[in-house]
DNA sequence: CTGTTAGCGCTTTCAG
DNA sequence: CTGAAAGCGCTAACAG
């Protein structure tokens, strides 16, 4: 075992003092040039290395970032291969290291946020793990965070997330242009933000094209393929167009065309909005919305190092998704 | 800003020593069930929580392992989002984070292997970011490695690699006994270890066949085209056998073939041992090694973290790959 | 710019 | 088990 060489030793060593050895190493303050060539070699024939630790624990920085995984996703799946591997590259970009927290329990997790429990400057939370009572109260002393997905009521998080308003404005817009006013949302769960900002968006529509909102949209608290089927069933007739928040409720509205006679894509038009189930199932092939994962985590990471460098500017990121229209929209095309 | 709430405040608040707090904590010490049940309550009270540098200060320990990548390495490609996603699992899973190093540049990549320079207990290595004299030199003071993929010459490091001599012997075996004693082994630069491995198999095979290795087994240093297709056109006829390092190398045998009106599969076979072009354009389709990245990633996980507790223990760890004959060696099927 | 000094919060040791 | 005290190696503050 070596010697553990430190910055006593260098300080000796280029015969300065051992704030001026940590002032070269830190930059904090000026050296002039002459001292710092002098300290520089002698780290370089020491080869000496600065203690992590020891430098964390007085200036609580690390360069390095972390990226917190709830342990009931499942990371196998490409959205997060995606995020990862974007977030990775974005934080070695601008200097820092990329730290991977996953499948500690939730509590564990969120205590990590705190100041100085872990050797990191700052986090980006997938939005999944946000239990936000717990959230609230850590939020005093905490490190700073990035959230993926908009979180929830008050928090005063940073985030990144699509923009499920514009999408909803656009595809809407779209298809009542080819198909006509005939338009259905079937939304997931209130209890998401997500389907409260699809909501928002569709009322818009709603207003501007004279839509009874009410009998338009539908909330579907178990976005299983029975409720689009049920669902659809009361209101599907030729020209109908109807928008799911997911790939399950559009199985729903496809038997209940398949039932009625009427041919998607012809009579019916049918858009998924999330991705939750094989696409490549669907037949005629189910239009939807395409995301790029890797935006939203280097854009995550962006934000989160501007944050960690300039202090508290909060300027959530809304990320723009692509509707692909194929064959169950086949006038859009 | 909260007060920060340090062991001190445990022990008065929970009425025992300083030291006791921390040897309930670290677990290192016998402390009674009472008292530690005191400490406990103490601080859940108190909400109190290690600070993660002032231990790794004095303890060493962070149970966090690194996976240290190579800046001219792309992370996109298909092979280290399997791997990263499957050390980040198997870390996890034993009770580890994963901090992953990328791009910053190789040297300092090395560095961050020195005792107290990052806060890591070990660190997996990808093999192309091994300067084996550089390794050598740290080896000394360095924490716990593994690395993927044989590393060169004679250092002491714990590894995970592809069985490349089985996977040679094996697919040369199976190829012999349908199309003859007539295979050529297309291999890459020698200064590859998996070069010499593949060699050393092949030499084993050739002694059992009583084939002349010499005029059976050629080098490419570029591994191209080109050089598979000058290399297989002096040997290649009827029912003739090409195990290449790579696909360009079968691509130039592919090429060969054709101008003497051999058909591949039929007259010829091909296989590509490792895989460096999309072998989906391969008219017949080319017969190949399929690897599993992510056995190799939690492999070395699991190693390394043996490795951390149960100290020293080297025992290299060889992946069997799966030859998959296609179109190209259609005798196989 | 130097040089000293006082921490950072925890682990460890050692005598009681 | 306690309690005091000595580090771990670095940063930061301050008087010179």
């Amino acid at each position: 075992m070596k010697k553990i060489v430190k910055i006593t030793d260098v300080a000796e060593k280029a015969g300065v003092a051992k704030s001026t050895v940590s002032n070269v190493l830190t930059g904090r303050k000026f050296v002039s040039d002459e001292l710092k060539a002098k300290v520089m070699d002698a780290c370089k024939e020491l080869d000496f290395h600065p203690n992590f630790y020891a430098s964390g624990l007085s200036s609580h920085k690390s360069n390095i970032i972390a990226l917190l995984l709830e342990s009931n996703e499942d990371v196998e799946r490409p959205f997060y291969r995606e995020l990862i591997v974007a977030c990775l590259k974005e934080a070695s970009k601008l200097g820092y290291s990329l730290l991977i927290y996953y499948n500690s329990d939730n509590e564990k997790l969120l205590n990590t946020l705190r100041q100085g429990m872990a050797p990191i400057d700052g986090a980006i939370i997938m939005s999944p793990c946000v239990d936000d009572k717990r959230l609230t109260q850590i939020q005093s002393d905490c490190i700073d965070c990035v959230i993926i997905g908009r979180p929830d009521g008050e928090i005063d998080f940073n985030y990144v997330d699509i923009d499920n308003i514009k999408l909803v404005k656009d595809v809407c817009s779209q298809l009542i242009s080819l198909y006509g006013k005939d338009v259905y949302l079937i939304n997931s769960d209130y209890s998401l933000t997500i389907s409260r900002d699809r909501a928002k968006s569709f009322k818009d529509i709603c207003a501007e094209y004279s839509i009874d909102f009410g009998k338009h949209m539908f909330e579907s608290k178990l976005s299983c393929e029975a409720d689009g089927y049920e669902i659809s069933c009361k209101v599907i007739k030729k020209n109908s167009v109807f928008i799911t928040a997911n790939g399950f409720l559009a199985a729903g509205v496809y038997r209940a065309a398949a039932e009625k006679g009427l041919k998607i894509g012809e009579d019916v038009a049918v858009f998924a909005l999330g991705r939750s189930q094989q696409h490549g199932s669907f037949k005629p092939q189910l239009s939807y919305a395409e995301q790029d994962y890797g935006v939203i985590g280097s854009k995550a990471v962006e934000l989160l190092i501007n944050q960690i460098n300039d202090g508290g500017i909060k300027e959530p990121v809304l990320i723009e998704s692509k509707p692909i229209f194929t064959a169950s929209a086949k006038k859009c095309n």
